[in-house]
RNA sequence: GCGGUUAUGGUGAAGUGGUUAACACACCGGAUUGUGGUUCCGGCAUGCGUGGGUUCGAUCCCCACUAACCGCCCCA
């Protein structure tokens, strides 16, 4: 019987795992690098959790969640995005009363979405994420978009787009969607069926439909930037003004909208090349409302995730290859029976000397041993049958120049740790 | 949730309503009774996504299902 994987899903591969290990490596080290830790939370939490924080509205909530009910009865909700158990562990915690203010935090895991799978998009996808808390300093909004910068330039990538567009405060937004509404709506029957959706769900995003672009309302809809109130403004000119100074290019989108419902003020989105549909790499902006909402005190907080699989996505798209090809310190090939018996011990010595070391577990011919050991990426062979019995040393066979020695079976660990440092 | 395309060995990929399902790569073995990346030779799908149906006969025709890929919606 055989049980396919389920949809949506897949396997990393052991040809892929050294890819996803160096990416992984390089968040955190440019996590280290901006002074951020990690933090760990469950793969599900309280339903109501994401209800409350992604907001009960959006599309997330109300058709891609993952809910089940445990052997208790609890609603439980397999994680769709991360900020929201950030927050919540912020609040529960108490880690408001930290001495080191921002709380810098990040995270790396899978997240978990009933959606349509297609290029950039699967049911279970790898988020790395960063959540700085506890500061409306708009240097902080600018620090979290070059961390964000920096590792897509650490991991290689060149083509890269950051869209930047602010929110306001809640009240800005909220004016601004009533404009919209109030914008589209007596002719709202001049449309395509989406935007018809779209006007009371979501009205901005009928600004960046595609079938309506060249509808005259388009280019008269209000603006969120002429509702922004003057702090608003100010605090958005002033990350801008970091970032010019930072040198990191940006592009501004006043129909830059974001799906998750705590989002205000500072929005960005970093895009990259892609074959597909789907070019966004990175989503992040400030949410200041949403700490507060969780049950905690009045606190900022600004964050972004970005997926690992899009990411790949976009290093393929530009031809750039992370693999690097592990490779083995010694293989044992034995010839004959009592060569075989010895090997296991050997072996054993050699790991427990810290080399990295690896025999044939396939009964194979001699030759067959040697194309194993190049396909491990053998330094070194030892060889081990009757005439090395008999003078109780290996042949040592250097793969790289082809030169052999005769090395003492009590002297073969260090003979090779010496040889490979 | 909606639409399009596809489904043949470990991989890529031909193919036909009818006795043995090409080819290439990979892998295994031999030429070379104990030494790798070259060459030559040989081996390697009782099987063509799953379940039905049509037919004397189906991998090939029809239906359903499942999955993958792509797009819409939405998002990372």
């Amino acid at each position: 019987m055989f049980i396919q994987i389920p949809r949506g899903t897949y396997d990393v591969l052991p040809e892929d795992s050294s890819i996803w290990q160096r990416i992984e490596e390089t968040a955190r080290k440019v996590c280290a690098l901006f002074n951020y830790k990690e933090i760990r939370t469950p793969l599900f939490e309280s339903t109501h959790l994401f209800q409350r924080g992604v907001g009960d509205t959006t599309d997330i909530v109300q058709k891609e969640m993952y809910n089940f009910k445990d052997r208790g009865g609890r609603d439980l909700t397999l994680r769709p995005e991360g900020t929201a158990s950030v927050v919540r562990a912020y609040v529960e915690h108490k880690l408001f009363g930290l001495p080191d203010q921002p709380v810098k935090l990040y995270y790396i895991g899978p997240m978990f979405r009933y959606e349509r799978p297609q290029s950039g998009r699967t049911r279970q996808f790898t988020q790395f994420g960063v959540e700085a808390l506890g500061s409306k300093d708009p240097s902080i909004d600018a620090e979290v978009i070059a961390l964000a910068m920096t590792f897509y330039r650490t991991i290689g990538l060149k083509k890269l787009k950051l869209v930047l567009n602010s929110l306001g405060d809640p009240e800005s937004r909220a004016a601004h969607r009533r404009a919209l509404i109030d914008h589209f709506k007596p002719s709202i029957n001049e449309f395509c069926e989406d935007c018809r959706n779209r006007l009371e769900k979501n009205p901005l995003r009928i600004l960046d439909c595609k079938k309506d672009h060249d509808h005259p309302l388009m280019a008269t809809a209000p603006s969120i930037i002429d509702f922004l109130t003057e702090d608003s403004r100010d605090y958005f000119e002033k990350v801008k003004a970091i970032l010019d100074e930072m040198g990191i290019a940006y592009e501004l989108d006043p129909t830059l909208v974001r799906g998750l419902d705590y989002y205000n003020h500072t929005t960005f989105e970093i895009m990259g090349s892609s074959k597909g549909a789907i070019s966004t790499l990175t989503g992040g902006g400030r949410y200041n409302g949403l700490v507060s909402e969780l049950g905690g005190p009045e606190t900022p907080g600004v964050g972004f995730a970005l997926s690992i699989e899009r990411l790949l996505l976009a290093l393929e798209a530009e031809g750039i290859s992370l693999n690097n090809e592990a490779s083995l310190d010694c293989f044992i090939t034995a010839i004959g029976e009592k060569a075989r018996q010895k090997t296991p011990v050997l072996l054993h010595k050699l790991r427990e000397a810290g080399l990295s070391a690896d025999k044939d577990y396939m009964d194979r011919k001699v030759k067959a041993q040697f194309r194993q050991a190049d396909r491990d990426h053998a330094k070194f062979v030892v060889v081990i049958g009757d005439e090395e019995l008999a003078g109780d040393a290996a042949n040592v066979k250097n793969m790289a120049d082809g030169s052999q020695e005769e090395i003492a079976f009590s002297a073969l660990a260090d003979y090779l740790k010496s040889k490979i440092k």
